[in-house]
DNA sequence: CTTTGATATGAAAGCGTTTTCAACTTGCGT
DNA sequence: ACGCAAGTTGAAAACGCTTTCATATCAAAG
């Protein structure tokens, strides 16, 4: 009793038509009488006729489908893009495939290849580590590409963001107004470009704009987790910091946890910023400051300009960078 | 200067075979002559033929892709079941097709409908809130839909949950001898089943079981934020509580932080116990106690019995139950 | 009534695979 | 040398749609 599916060819026998008038109104084709359009889809309505997009999709060279690579859902700061991305998509009638990629080179170029495989229009990236290979992949590809709230030190494709360099720079400087000295740069790993090849820039460029000299011993590289954070406050009382900048938000709660645990008062005695804005920074006590960005609307932007891309459109600029802010917050003075 | 594909034509006319053979090696059906294969399998590599997955969809009814459909990425209980659905997936080689509902009727028939127009070999659905047309739709499927982490009180469709009602009467208890004689039910929308059908059953017989009449007063409804949280104080304190069970951890924390601000220690003066053991309540002070609850598993078990029923395997039970827990963090005595 | 330029329609060729079925080889036992 | 089963291979028919191109149809113009 397997379910029967109903074809373009039954729902063109039973309205006496050819198969190419149905694909037309099934498609919105304005070259269609309106009589047999009505006849057509009374037919249509009546078998319960659906189009098998599989079929379109071969037909046609189009799956209206992108495929979309993200770190880790579980992250906040992407999963809010992830939302951004598929809120537009599903506007400009598109699927997501999405998939984890831990960040992890060879699986990021296998999925890739499986999303090319599974013929999506367009590719989405998220993940600030973009190897060789994988830019050797990206070129290879026939569907665009766009970088959304990632950095490819390159500048290889399409992308968009805001301006980290000036971001950071700003935040410390807030920092360092506030006659902090030493302050602790904490990053996630630093063989991604946005920490290595941005936020550090910005961050020594405040220092040198200040007249702070750069000392490697404050800067603090671990992984992005809450654990990593709140492990760290031995090290940062020991490098004599009285405030940090750090580059996600839930690194930068662990921080702020550890430091209080420890008897050290934020932002009394200590000052922490934050990078990313997510909705944690509201729900840890303090508050985090942090520098603002528009998490959404570049996972929106970002599937926006991927679809005049799909679509051929000439768009004047390829990497879009958005405007970002600072919010003061509890957890500096 | 379009990029030219290789189809399986071409590789089968440079092999100098049929393409039923290069079909044969691409699959790994043993029926070929070693050498064959490796001359096949040469001329592969050298033309980087890669194989058509919407042609191979079409041709063979199978997709390799499941469709997800979750309430919001943005919420970290339904991320962490993503991220288990994902994993599973990618583990038996398939993809996933990922739309946010917002647990809006009209949405989930119409996104059920388009993933239905794809293909996918199956779906997973989150969310609470099965319509009679929803249901109707599930039962029109050919491609097996099976709940994760979340009910339909009519059980109509295989999935994978914890007891919420035994788990609810467990946290209640809890705060029950602790003393507590009036508990707030803080809970979302209740026209969702688990909330309705499920906690507020469980919220029920620990009452009973403790001699205390339930009292509607106790009871709040409000949305999934942060905020609707935060904004509850006033109202807990009018109707005299000194504890709370909350059905979601970012509306826990906001009631907390609520109470907090408004001098009330917790747990002190009140105590309150959440549901869904995301990372949120280790982040947020005092940490939060919670029913603990396998989330990557709930998502990835949800996966295995999908990938099972996907391959007509007979499975023993339908409806899986996970253990849950109870973890006592500092939100509670 | 014929011509003409739209406007509607249909036939059929793909799109790139999988899969069925028949046919062809081999190796062996006798 | 013969017969046969097992192992290999290829031809061709799907799969369900889009799209091109030719053919009809039709209303208005001559």
């Amino acid at each position: 009793m397997e379910k029967q599916t109903v074809t373009i060819y039954d729902v063109a026998r039973e309205a006496a038509v050819s198969m190419a008038t149905v694909s037309r109104v099934v498609n919105g084709n304005p070259n269609v009488k309106p009589a047999t359009r009505k006849k057509v889809l009374e037919v249509i309505d009546r078998l319960d006729y659906r189009p098998n997009a599989v079929a379109r999709g071969l037909a046609s060279k189009k799956t209206t489908t992108v495929g979309v690579i993200i770190p880790d859902v579980t992250n906040a700061y992407f999963a809010s893009l992830a939302r951004g991305i598929d809120d537009i998509a599903m506007m400009y009638k598109y699927n997501i495939i999405l998939t984890n990629s831990d960040e992890n080179g060879g699986k990021e170029v296998q999925v890739l290849n499986t999303l090319m495989a599974k013929q999506v229009d367009g590719i989405i990236f998220m993940g600030n580590r973009v190897t060789p290979e994988l830019r050797e992949e990206f070129k290879r590809s026939k569907a665009p590409i766009v970088l959304a709230g990632s950095v490819d030190a390159e500048k290889s494709q399409p992308s968009v963001n805001i301006d980290y360099v000036a971001a950071v720079a700003e935040a410390v400087k807030n920092l360092i107004d506030h006659g902090n000295q030493k302050i602790a740069f904490v990053s996630g790993p630093m063989d991604e470009a946005i920490n290595h090849d941005y936020r550090l820039k910005g961050y020594k460029k405040a220092l040198k704009d200040a007249g702070l000299t750069y000392d490697e011993k404050l800067v603090f590289e671990t992984d992005y987790t809450y654990k990593a954070g709140q492990a760290l406050e031995p090290a940062l009382t020991a490098a004599g910091a009285t405030a940090a900048f750090v580059g996600d938000d839930e690194l930068a709660a662990g921080v702020m946890n550890g430091l209080t645990d420890a008897k050290i008062d934020v932002p009394g005695d200590f000052e922490v910023i934050t990078s990313n804005d997510t909705k944690l920074t509201e729900l840890v006590r303090p508050k985090m400051s942090s520098i603002t960005q528009p998490l959404y609307d570049i996972g929106a932007v970002a599937m926006r300009l991927l679809t005049k891309l799909m679509n051929n459109e000439t768009v004047e600029e390829n990497t879009v960078i958005l405007p970002y802010g600072l919010m003061k917050r509890s957890s500096t003075k």
